[in-house]
DNA sequence: ATTAAAAACTGCATTATTTCATCTTTGAAT
DNA sequence: ATTCAAAGATGAAATAATGCAGTTTTTAAT
């Protein structure tokens, strides 16, 4: 992610958080924000925000895929949430500002801008609309990831593994056919199960014919009985 | 809790929430909240705030206990956190408003008082130091939870009691000697178990000379050992 | 194209968890 | 004080989930 040039990969004029903003904000202000942004890329794989660090700016997402990790005393990891762009990430910390609770990864190539949290706070203390405007994106991020917490508090893994593949299906890859960006040991860390019960459960709905399987590829063949089995069918 | 004429149980002048409030904003402003405020009791296993329901006022829990539960389709519960007084309940809506997600329970006899929101959010957008400190103030409710979920999701049941029983005893009753106020049957929608694998596993402790159980009275003997059991011990 | 490493897969033994039937204790209502 | 209902407790059988060992497939590097 080293950009020593800070070149610019995408005009900033089409982006969506810049025509957020400008709905609340001047464009003088605005600019203000631009000009201490700098342009992004990571590749699959890469940590955009490492657990335990000091957030020092936020990142707006503008294309790709990503997860929320946390990582134990014992290094197993747990997902809590995926989401895709657009999205305003490591706003956990605006409001009880200190050291990130969880690692961002990307899980898909992912562009994206810093944005410096100073002076975004400052901004938005001095408008109140677009305060609330930046803190519901930034909740959004998070109002997901309690369904999945409801999903896996109370459900056996059948359940769980449909209810995550209606999730991706409708909230990530918005189709019913997508290719997945999790290995079987992420898909397991979202689950909160052991990544051979992925594969079996996983294998057993294709048996079934409620999906299809190749690989990374999955086809949800019926989505109303993938619902049923989520209702703990 | 119907409160015909509005009596007032206890003075407003030692309240926390005016305490705090009063440092951001003038005495006159928190006169027009405290005068559209009504002081309420709920006794144990009473509904404070409804799920589905339109949230028309915040909660400020000056003493007791409280659950934020959900109830799933099937009508299966689940408790998501348990926070005691001080806290500032129903604040998931102030940024998204719409209707509450969950059930906000009194599982001790609480007392406190509702808090008009168009009012507050009013006055903490004419003074955003104040809205950053309500902001805290509510995100506090859910910052326990997150623990909960991380337990949940990769831990087997003796590890979830196990940090159950650290919790109550740490953030709830702040003592290794307390007396239970959720039935077993709660302490599993807690735990996201079966209540039978909660008495197993809770006598098993005892046995083991980990806990001293007697009905609703534990004892937490060895915080120690229940910790390294939480590491998955 | 070949090789090595990582990820995916499989079946099975072990362990964990739920469910069920039954019994005991507790607490509230008369 | 008695009765009834709810909560708590127990053990055993059935089901679910994990962890292991070994195999195949995929991916990446040379």
């Amino acid at each position: 992610m080293s950009q020593i040039n800070h070149q610019r990969y995408y005009d900033c004029e089409d982006c969506l958080f810049k025509t957020i903003s400008c709905q609340y904000i001047q464009k003088e202000e605005f600019e203000k924000l631009r000009s201490k942004s700098i342009q992004l890329k990571y590749k699959k794989g890469e940590v955009i925000l490492k657990q335990g660090a000091k957030s020092t700016h936020f990142l707006f997402l503008r294309k790709g895929i990503i997860k929320f990790n946390y990582e134990d005393e014992n290094g197993k990891n747990l997902i809590l949430s995926i989401n895709k762009a657009p999205a305003l990430i490591g706003g956990a910390n605006l409001v009880n500002a200190e050291f990130n609770l969880f690692s961002v990864c990307a899980i898909e190539d992912c562009e994206g801008c810093t944005i410096d949290v100073a002076l975004l706070t400052r901004i938005a203390l001095g408008n109140t609309l677009y305060l609330f405007k930046m803190l519901q994106f930034i909740t959004d991020v998070f109002r997901s990831s309690i369904f999945n917490f409801i999903s896996l508090a109370h459900k056996q893994v059948n359940g769980r593994i449909a209810d995550i593949l209606i999730f991706l299906s409708q909230n990530i890859y918005m189709n019913n056919d997508f290719v997945l960006s999790l290995s079987r040991q992420e898909f397991a860390e979202f689950a909160g199960c052991s990544k051979e019960n992925v594969i079996h459960t996983l294998r057993k709905f294709h048996n079934e014919g409620l999906i299809t399987l190749e690989g990374k590829k999955i086809i949800l063949n019926d989505p109303e009985r993938l619902q049923k089995i989520s209702k703990h069918g």
